[in-house]
RNA sequence: GGGCGAUUAGCUCAGUUGGUUCAGAGCGCUAGCUCGACAAGCUAGAGGUCACAGGUUCGAGCCCUGUAUCGCCCA
């Protein structure tokens, strides 16, 4: 026996302590035998992590994602597949350069104070004592990820594969720097891609500007703006060709009020005729619409702000304001003027910054930028040939529709932390040097005068290589070999465009194959309210403290079961009882099974029990049910049709059948123990993705037990790589299903009969069953004993028409009449009530049926398997309605 | 403005190819259970014209059209 020779005992309830103690005993000891790694020589099953930031905590949404990656790793790992999950982080740069910054400052120490080379080192000492809390905190929840391929985006591999991508990229025209209108954060100040920029509805304000005609004195052309401030960059005035009030103004020139430079009137067709007057102000350093409309007609561009977004020297007067006070500043000076027509109330969408939420201004500056439109149309294409799947696919739409915006993405940021851009700038000529490796001298003239480009990259360029950056890129390595394309990704459905698109454009372009053949979205986390769960409003819910309250194991249950296709998660901490509960049962179910399985068994088991074949079917069928619900990722499928396993047909019937036989030695027990030990392998074994440190240490008392021991695959020691119960069709047992299905509707019927009479459950009572149909009857016999056990029957005898003893409780089930003679307690009232309840929806339901098959359109149009069956329902229920009648009567009731 | 999703029991949600063996689960509720695994439990039960209006069909919770309400994404 190799299980450690002191198992501690399981206790009725686990209580935190006991949680906390079994599960970090059963991590730390997968995590040290290294059952975590990839092993055999299966087939090839990959998770790249969604690499979380590394300044993270672990939030709900991350215990959901990782919760679910988990349950396929160890799917696959039990399956026999060589699975790898690779774990890691994300150096994130402006959150992470923020918190550090923040950091630092308590100190009284800034970013600019220390400079460069002395800031990063500052990050890196931050990212060495603090950035791995969350990975500690993924094996709280249980994580199987192979820790030795732990990788963090900044690390030299991956730094390496991002600058061999680069150069690659830039090589074949596909980067490229440009002055640009782009996104610019003055809080972060740095750029932004369009994709990193949220747009929000807001109450503001249109105002009405009127721009004095030259030459035409006391005459104006009115613009209306959202955002007054920016007129003092305004270079034109811009008219549709087409609109008629404004034919006169063509060629005209208007005076910038405060400004007093004179602009041009342009045409140009993006002008929206019907949006507030007609005519807008053209500002091309600030808004993307006008940077084109000011390169179509050769427009001068005009900056106004800073990077810190304060109005600079070329505002004027109002230099040294931010954009709020500077907006009303300006208004103000208008109205002074005279030249402010009106301000209507206006609705209007307005970015932010995704990490810090402030403002966006459009700013003209010289970026770096990927051209997108090859990656995007291979990506796209890839998509369409079915090389990448979504599950649900509905998501498949959503992410081919941002692959069909020829957007290109901006990719360097202002900040210090991040991959920096490895070109260098040469003093002596003007051409760049683009080099993998640190060059010491200009590329094209040979100059050791040259300056590396200051910008780093968009950390999501790096996230962008991780499925294969992470297995060795651009080396040639096994891992990459045996493991790239990876299988599947699990992500939310917020980081699509950020993440997924990116991904599959890269992979592709340098791979030659997309990174992944199932993309699985799940939903997001919400709150009770269905409210994003966030840092301002409060209202988060702590994984930590719920696996901490009710263990990680309820936790893990509770998400996967909430987690149906592709639909948000409302979220509240009693969610997690249910978890808790399922554990408590099995917890139960296990101590109970292994008081039975203890000690030898003198007898060689003799035949089974319709019971024994029964639960064997159902484990067969359960396994068959979760093996296709994880396949298609659908978790909570899979929760729920283990939980019926085990919960409703393992405890509630198969262990109380099994109670009575277990009680004396001989060939039924040991028939008893032999398959309560088979089914309860398949149990924990099905059960283990889900609830993984429970089901280990269940294990581990289960295999301990002699009966235990020879249970099918219980010599595998390690229920993590124990091997997963497949589905032989052979095992499958439908007649044992049919007959119980049977007699377990009967018990429910007596069961009923004795709530409804208030029989008190010790009381036995004798119970008569009746049929007109032999395999029914046989079926009945079969399950005398059943009936005893769970219907607490003293005696039961059951036939072809059987007498009716008096004074009967009766209830039809099916084509079976139940007769539990109550002489002297029968509630004659109760029981009328109830059979004439029973008989109007019946009759009810007869009528239905009449009227379909009335029909003569049903009857020749409805396949004739259908029609067949309804006549036989009929007829059934006609018997059924008779024998209520008929007991009725024999109440000394009528109908 | 465009797209997607949701609307089923008091609450949170399932319902895969349209056929009275699907109208279901968990929680909550009602009644009864301290029968040696389990009260975080056991047994039984009540509770829903499947948002609304049309349509297709022999037959619609499921397919089509429209409406309403809510949510998300994009512009």
């Amino acid at each position: 026996m190799d299980s450690p020779p002191a198992l501690k005992p399981l206790p009725t309830r686990l209580e935190t302590g006991d949680r906390s103690r079994i599960e970090s005993e059963r991590y730390a000891e997968w995590e040290s035998r290294g059952l975590f790694e990839p092993r055999g020589q299966g087939a090839p099953f990959t998770i790249p992590i969604p690499p979380p930031n590394v300044t993270g905590i672990l939030h709900m949404g991350h215990a959901l994602n990782n919760t679910l990656q988990d349950i396929l790793i160890r799917f696959h790992r039990m399956l026999g597949d060589r699975t790898l999950w690779v774990p890691g982080t994300d150096h994130a740069g402006i959150a992470t350069q923020h918190v550090v910054e923040e950091q630092l400052a308590k100190s009284g120490v800034t970013r600019k104070g220390l400079g460069r080379p002395g800031f990063v080192q500052e990050v890196w000492k931050w990212k060495e004592e603090y950035g791995g809390r969350i990975l500690g905190q993924l094996r709280r929840l249980g994580a199987s990820c192979d820790w030795k391929h732990l990788r963090f985006t900044m690390d030299e591999g991956l730094s390496r594969a991002v600058r061999e991508v680069f150069v690659r990229l830039y090589e074949k025209g596909l980067i490229y720097r440009g002055t640009y209108i782009v996104n610019w954060c003055p809080h972060d100040q740095t750029a932004l891609s369009d994709d990193e920029v949220e747009m929000e509805e807001a109450e503001g304000s249109l105002w009405h500007i009127r721009y004095p005609i030259v030459g035409e004195p006391g005459k104006f052309v009115t613009v209306a703006t959202t955002r007054p401030e920016t007129m003092l960059g305004d270079t034109a005035v811009a008219v549709h060709p087409e609109d008629e009030r404004y034919a006169r103004l063509h060629g005209q020139k208007v005076l910038l009020p405060l400004q007093r430079r004179e602009i041009p009137v342009v045409t140009d067709a993006a002008v929206d005729k019907n949006f507030g007057t007609g005519a807008v102000k053209v500002t091309p350093g600030h808004d993307p619409a006008d940077f084109e409309i000011g390169k179509r007609h050769a427009l001068p561009v005009v900056n106004i702000l800073t990077p810190e977004g304060t109005l600079n020297e070329n505002a004027g007067k109002f230099r040294g304001l931010a954009v709020p006070a500077g907006r009303e500043a300006v208004v103000k000076a208008l109205e002074a003027e005279g030249l402010l027509e009106r301000v209507e109330a206006l609705r209007h969408s307005v970015g932010h910054c995704y990490r810090c939420h402030a403002v966006i201004e459009p700013f003209v500056s010289e970026q770096w930028f990927v051209r997108m439109k090859p990656l995007k149309q291979a990506a796209a294409r890839a998509t369409r040939d079915g090389l990448v799947r979504f599950y649900p696919a509905r998501w498949e739409k959503v992410y081919l529709d941002w692959l069909d915006t020829p957007r290109d993405w901006c990719i360097s940021r202002q900040i210090w932390w991040g991959h920096r851009i490895p070109v260098w700038y040469c003093r002596s000529c003007p051409k760049l040097t683009v080099a993998t490796a640190d060059p010491d001298r200009c590329a094209h003239c040979g100059s050791t005068e040259i300056r590396q480009d200051e910008d780093v990259l968009d950390t999501w360029f790096s996230s962008a290589l991780w499925p294969f950056s992470t297995l060795g890129w651009p080396e040639k390595t096994s891992d990459l070999e045996t493991h790239y394309p990876n299988s599947t990704l699990v992500t939310d459905r917020g980081i699509i465009y950020f993440w997924v698109a990116r991904m599959v454009m890269m992979g592709l372009e340098f791979m030659g194959r997309p990174p992944f053949r199932d993309v699985v979205i799940h939903g997001t986390i919400l709150d009770a309210q269905g409210r994003k769960m966030s840092k301002s409003l409060g209202n988060g819910i702590d994984p930590l403290d719920m696996i901490q309250q009710y263990g990680a194991d309820a936790v893990r249950f509770s998400l996967a079961d909430l987690c149906t296709e592709g639909q948000d998660v409302k979220l509240a901490p009693t969610r997690f009882e249910k978890g808790r509960n399922f554990v408590t049962k099995i917890q139960n179910g296990v101590r109970f099974a292994l008081t039975t399985l203890a000690g030898e068994e003198p007898a060689a088991p003799g035949p089974p029990r319709i019971e024994d074949r029964w639960i064997l079917s159902r484990c067969q069928a359960a396994a068959r049910e979760a093996t296709a619900a994880l396949e298609q990722y659908r978790f909570s499928e899979a929760a729920g049709v283990l939980w019926r396993l085990f919960w409703n047909e393992l405890c509630d019937v198969y262990l109380e059948l099994a109670k009575p036989r277990l009680r004396e030695a001989g060939p039924d027990r040991a028939r008893a123990r032999a398959t309560l030990a088979d089914a309860l392998s398949a149990a924990l074994r099905l059960l283990h993705p889900l609830l993984p440190h429970m089901t280990e240490e269940w294990w581990r008392h289960f295999r301990a037990t002699p009966a235990g021991a020879r249970a099918e695959a219980a010599s595998a020691p390690d229920l993590i790589v124990a091997p997963w119960p497949r589905y032989a069709a052979e095992k499958t047992d439908a007649e044992a299903e049919r007959v119980m299905q049977r007699v377990l509707e009967v018990v429910t019927a007596v069961r009923n009969i004795r709530a409804k009479n208030t029989l008190p459950p010790g009381k036995p009572v004798k119970v008569v069953l009746s049929t007109t149909k032999p395999e029914d009857a046989l079926a009945l016999e079969a399950g005398r004993e059943i009936l005893k056990r769970l219907a607490g029957a003293s005696e039961v005898s059951a036939g072809i028409r059987m007498t009716k003893p008096a004074a009967s409780a009766t209830e039809v089930v099916g084509g079976v009449q139940v007769f539990v003679p109550i002489e002297g307690i029968i509630d004659r009232d109760s029981e009328i009530a109830r059979l004439k309840a029973m008989l109007a929806e019946k009759r009810a339901q007869e009528l239905a049926m009449k009227r379909t098959l009335e029909n003569e359109d049903f009857l020749q149009k409805a396949p004739p398997a259908v029609v067949e069956q309804r006549r036989k329902a009929l007829r059934a229920i006609g018997e059924e309605i008779e024998k209520i009648r008929k007991n009725l009567e024999d109440l000394g009731a009528r109908d």
